[in-house]
DNA sequence: TCCGGTTGGCAATCACGTTCTCGTTTTTCG
DNA sequence: CGAAAAACGAGAACGTGATTGCCAACCGGA
């Protein structure tokens, strides 16, 4: 008895699992399409100033659907912002690989980065989103969603760390304390270009290259 | 008659130009009083999310009277923002004044901005505005209105690159680029500070002294 | 006192996000 | 298969704010 009720739970739990993997995939798919809309109205528009509505028409999806999926637009945004870091990662894994001493490795890793958090600087793939908006609207949500985009971010600040750590342990560079020299390579990194906006001629404006020579020398040593 | 008609347009100017200056008093009287209450509210709701109405109650005037002084929402929050740079240069110019060598000078300026930029890291004087929610919100209207930030912040830009001058000048630091030195460590101060946000544990964030030190190193040299 | 510009009060409009309603379709499950 | 349940589509409805329009009261200057 306790064999056959074991054997009921199991069918029991393999069909519920069944059914849930269906209907999760159904909803994964369905998610995606706004998502895919979404990132061509941005790409179009070239901001995050899209309505819900244009998403709706755009993903030939019903309003009632969205708000089935999605708590809000923040959550759409947040969805884009993750996605578009997910990228990024993948992409500075690779660059990151292709680098054989640490201090190239973080060089690499430190460039690369500032060219996804400022696309203009870099001419766009075919293909490739415009993540100009997406990169402009994530400081909003650092400002109303801290948690959500730290936790987004966390591989990047992960990897980062973990490519100071080797530099530091092949002598390459001198750090008192790594984790806080991480935060401030990340955080110039990503949030200094934001000032390039300010200048307008572009010879002028700092560049991926001129920032990491500036981490670079910023570090204790 | 020629000197007549020259003394009657005297006169004419005269009076247009009294008028004028009592009307433009008045006005300015009136724009102080929606500033002042605008002030009050972000002080009170630490936002910049107040609403067009509350601040005609506020400020006791009337809708009809905030759009013939104001453009729309975004005027108001431009001038709060031109409004406190204006207070901050004051400060940077006080603080600076306070030291004799060009480095210290360079270092109390940098420290002084980082904290305007982060008030949250220095107690606020009693009286004085919560600075906060327009520091956050000036990322914002640097996305929407570089021209304007821009050209409002143009003192500080000015002001830092002074600073270094004089420094290289006296020898006590050496930079292939004044301009672009000067350009990276307002980004870097202005805004790396953003990524506090993402760093829950107050003991880990990154401070001023550390943001200057880290400037310092990164200079040429 | 009279006039034109200024002001206050307030209704109206508009844009959007969000919620609700109601049939219809699809999926689930015995 | 067939009924109950869940998901869905279409669109009306609601709420909040910004912005505008309109009209009467007001006020300083001739």
């Amino acid at each position: 008895m306790a064999e056959e009720q074991s054997e009921q739970l199991e069918w029991r739990e393999r069909a519920v699992s069944k059914s849930l993997t269906a209907a999760r995939s159904r909803a994964e798919k369905r998610v995606q399409r706004f998502m895919d809309a979404a990132f061509e109205l941005i790409d179009e528009k070239g901001t995050t100033d899209f309505t819900i509505q244009e998403v709706i028409d755009r993903s030939e999806q019903s309003l009632r659907g969205f708000y089935q999926y999605f708590d809000g637009k923040d959550e759409l945004l947040l969805a884009l912002f993750e996605e578009s870091v997910r990228e990024a990662v993948e992409d500075l894994r690779r660059v990151v690989d292709a680098e054989s001493t640490p201090i190239d490795r973080l060089r690499a890793f430190t460039i690369r980065l500032h060219e996804w958090c400022e696309p203009d600087g870099t001419p766009r793939k075919r293909g490739a989103h415009n993540r100009r908006p997406i990169s402009e609207f994530s400081v909003q949500l650092t400002v109303n969603h801290p948690e959500r985009v730290k936790a987004a971010m966390a591989p990047v600040s992960q990897a980062l760390l973990e490519l100071i750590d080797d530099a530091v342990a092949a002598k390459a560079i001198t750090v008192t304390d790594a984790r806080r020299t991480a935060a401030l390579i990340q955080q110039t990194v990503m949030y200094s270009w934001f000032g390039n906006r300010l200048i307008e001629n572009p010879r002028m404006r700092v560049t991926a290259e001129q920032t990491w020579e500036f981490c670079l020398r910023g570090l204790d040593g």
